[in-house]
DNA sequence: TGCTCGTTGTACTGATCGGTACAGTGGGCC
DNA sequence: GGCCCACTGTACCGATCAGTACAACGAGCA
């Protein structure tokens, strides 16, 4: 066998070990900061698992970043059914949320990759892709919007998607290195009164 | 003598020398996946040089930080005399034309290291400095167009900052990571138009 | 019971990491 | 001319890095 596979469901438990430990483990200290051996210490898998699993750390990294996009989204909920603007807000309250609850720092597990991989040829599009994705259900949502009459006709979901997503990030940016939520229930709040320009 | 002295022309030379060629390299690797063995060997210095001038690689870093800074404020010097509602678009179109002329990746170094030092006690806390100054300089030229009637009395120029500061970044962010500056040039349009809504 | 194969533990490698030790060297000031 | 000290070159250190080798384990199936 090459790797990858897992075809057994404790096989399956061990690889979740090893992605879930190198998640929490390169969110607070980055890619490059997170050692295979700290992964495999904190997940108590061994070396053999970690390179039956995954071809080399690269790999390791692209199963993470698919990672932190389903923590992401599990987060925000609301994101998949948005249909009015009270859901607009209750998805903004549910980015907020995340942060007052957590522990760990402000900040969007993505975007904290996307400076340290964003030139990696094999890992730069799946960050993109994870992004895309993420505005794609946004973007659905304000198709459903408009679609009830609820935006301007000639509104485009898709530029509008891209604006949120751009405060947003910016807003988690400004935050983490702060420390400081403010700046993104600032960014937010700005994000909403942009769309609500486009109110019908 | 301790540290980080350069009390004479060619030392300073040297010490500029490693501070450059470490900004470079970790503007497209990062700083945890650029080697002080790297940056020394692209500067054509010593490593006794090296640890002439900075303590450890950290201090090196701090370093990197203050040089980021001077260049991205030298690469929008609208930002110093803004006192117009044509400055401030000078200024978005200065900031494009960096990344216009520029071979590298669309980024900014300072975003960059955000993700990867945000966390540590050190360099984070300079980090927020950088962009605090920066914003300050965004905010001071606000303050002359709010003085010069150009905005409504009861704009707050910190808050505005801030805004402005926050569209920048989510767009490059976003730029970056597709690879594609329109997505910098909408956010600059957006932050832009928000802006005017204030205007008197 | 015994075979099979996905799974696991451990020991190891060569390269590279950040950092140190120490012996110089060369330019400016008296 | 000679001294001084900021500056430089090189060799080295232990730790840690990503990745490999290989022998064994154990659950399901016959």
């Amino acid at each position: 066998m090459e790797v990858q596979a897992a075809s057994t469901p404790r096989g399956k438990r061990t690889r979740d070990a090893i992605v879930d430990a190198a998640a929490a483990l390169m969110y607070v200290d980055g890619v490059a900061g997170t050692s295979v051996d700290k992964v495999l210490a904190a997940s108590g898998a061994g070396k053999s698992q970690m390179y039956h699993y995954f071809k080399n750390k690269e790999q390791l990294v692209g199963a993470v970043i698919d990672r932190y996009l389903e923590q992401i989204l599990g987060n925000q909920p609301a994101i998949f059914t948005l249909s009015s603007w009270a859901d607009l807000e209750t998805w903004t309250e549910q980015l907020l949320d995340v942060h007052r609850r957590a522990g760990g720092p402000i900040a969007c597990p993505l975007g904290n990759l996307a400076g340290e991989v964003g030139d990696n040829p094999k890992l730069a599009p799946l960050v993109d892709q994870a992004y895309r994705t993420w505005e794609s259900h946004l973007e659905r949502g304000l198709e459903v919007l408009r679609d009830k009459g609820e935006l301007i006709p000639d509104a485009d979901p898709a530029r509008l998607a891209r604006a949120a997503m751009t405060s947003v990030h910016g807003g988690l940016l400004l935050a983490h290195i702060r420390n400081d939520l403010t700046a993104l229930q600032d960014a937010l709040g700005i994000a909403l009164a942009y769309l609500r320009g486009f109110k019908r």
